[in-house]
DNA sequence: TCATGCGGTTTCGATTTGCAACCAGTTTGA
DNA sequence: TCAAACTGGTTGCAAATCGAAACCGCATGA
């Protein structure tokens, strides 16, 4: 995405410097619910042709999404997410999350994020610990790299 | 960020829209490091100063960042998170977490997020429901406005 | 076979970015 | 106390990027 990374050592700044663009995170997004063909995203985004193929280009080259044949003997190929791109989902949510709460008027209708296999709408989830503990903002700080 | 969001009922997409760029997003990580003034972002970051002054007006117009007085009777001024920008932490670990996970060599070092009361490393961290599952994207799917 | 769809690339004007210089007010320190 | 350095910007300009539209060869379907 750029030349230099902002700061080398911070994963923030290396994750920004290859998905931290609106396209990109849009694409990302439409994989996710399911769409696959270039002309797809293009409608779908109303992204211009050739910035798509450029993002495309680049999530590829960074194993985010992967071309695959088309399903059903067409020539046509499809973009799907890698591993590596399915570990996005949370990323997604979280930008999902933050919308959801401050992004709409009281009452705007908005896309909801469902459980497939309960049909019921995805309540709000929160960043938990293994053992369970949440993890806030003022309870957390960064350790830079050389730091004790 | 742009004129028209890519869809205004998605709430990835307005979130993107408001702090899907690059530069927004580290400015964001930064406040959370605890940098408040416009010279330290500038260094730490090496932005234009430019495109800082306008990243940090767009941040304060959409109410993720506001303008205090410097703390110990300077004249100047300090960019502090909002509750709303304080509602990014979520947003910015799961950029820490896949970079960790994904961005960097074996061995290769990054900085790490410290729980500040235990010294402790923060361990992976998921995403649960109030009632302690893990959401997952296979499991999970979007449905749109005026969908059943 | 002939129109339409697909997955791009090319071209070109408009917008955004980044660099450097500049500036007025603030603070520091000798 | 007075100059020097620092603050939080703004301005001007060149370069890079974006976006719309046209174009293209191949695939598919009627």
């Amino acid at each position: 995405m750029s030349a230099q990374p902002a700061d080398p050592t911070c994963p923030v700044a290396r994750t920004v410097d290859i998905v931290g663009d609106k396209w990109s995170l849009l694409i990302i997004r439409d994989a996710f619910d399911g769409i696959r063909r270039f002309n797809q995203f293009q409608r779908d985004l109303g992204i211009a042709r050739n910035i798509l193929a450029a993002r495309l280009r680049d999530l590829v080259h960074a194993g985010i999404l992967r071309v695959e044949n088309a399903t059903g003997g067409s020539a046509y190929q499809e973009y799907v997410l890698t591993d590596k791109g399915e570990d996005l989902f949370d990323l997604i949510v979280s930008l999902r999350q933050w919308g959801q709460a401050h992004a709409f008027a009281p009452g705007e209708p908005h896309s909801v994020l469902i459980d497939a296999t309960t049909g019921e709408p995805v309540p709000r989830l929160s960043y938990t610990t293994p053992d369970g503990g949440r993890i806030q903002a003022r309870q957390a700080r960064v350790r830079k790299v050389g730091e004790p």
